[in-house]
DNA sequence: TTTATAGTTTTATAATTATCAAACAATAGA
DNA sequence: TCTATTGTTTGATAATTATAAAACTATAAA
């Protein structure tokens, strides 16, 4: 593996820390790993209590980097985590949240 | 282990989190961890390349969470990394940066 | 077609964070 | 004592981030 690729890899550590620094990505993560399943974005809003829109905005955070995927299906959005990706990170970060 | 204890947990955890985000501070805990022992600042300087008064801020920020410690000797100052500290927190994690 | 639902984007604002220069404190050695 | 070294703190500034209201898009159902 070069250099670019772990600097590559480095990045993208560092983002999924940052993702996990705050509370409320922490539980929206913690709650996707923990049901083991995809959630409606309205489903998550009821189980982590913050605005629809800061809901969102941290959703598209956690999208951007990876940490999560989205799946439409009519006027509902389905997150779901990808468990693999992250786990090929940081090997046995998410039992550990 | 009682509800705040967990919260506190939770905290801490987050707050390793936020400062692996950084680049800096991911650089000089991944130094202290790969040399295995403590470090002078002077010499972290000349491995991460920060300026001095930007390197001392983010040492203050780690020994603040508890992720460091610092030992004073003469003019020096000699930084360890609490890796049973960290690993009872998050175990396996350093060995994945 | 109208209305309700689900979620995003925009806009504005407040708060936090990172950076570095400059001043400072403390100690070792000349 | 004087000076160089080692590191901290302060102050200023720029950049990033989090939050929420309001406007918006798209779909389902009445």
């Amino acid at each position: 593996m070069d250099i670019k690729q772990l600097d590559k890899k480095t990045e993208l550590k560092q983002r999924i820390f940052f993702a996990l620094s705050d509370p409320g990505r922490y539980k929206i993560v913690c709650m996707l790993y923990s049901v083991g399943h995809e959630m409606g974005c309205n489903e998550l809003n009821q189980h982590v209590e913050i605005d629809k829109s800061t809901m969102s905005y941290h959703l598209r955070t956690l999208r951007e980097i990876g940490i999560t995927s989205t799946r439409t299906q009519g006027r509902q959005k389905y997150v779901s985590l990808n468990k693999d990706w992250i786990e090929t990170l940081i090997p046995g970060l998410l039992s550990h949240l």
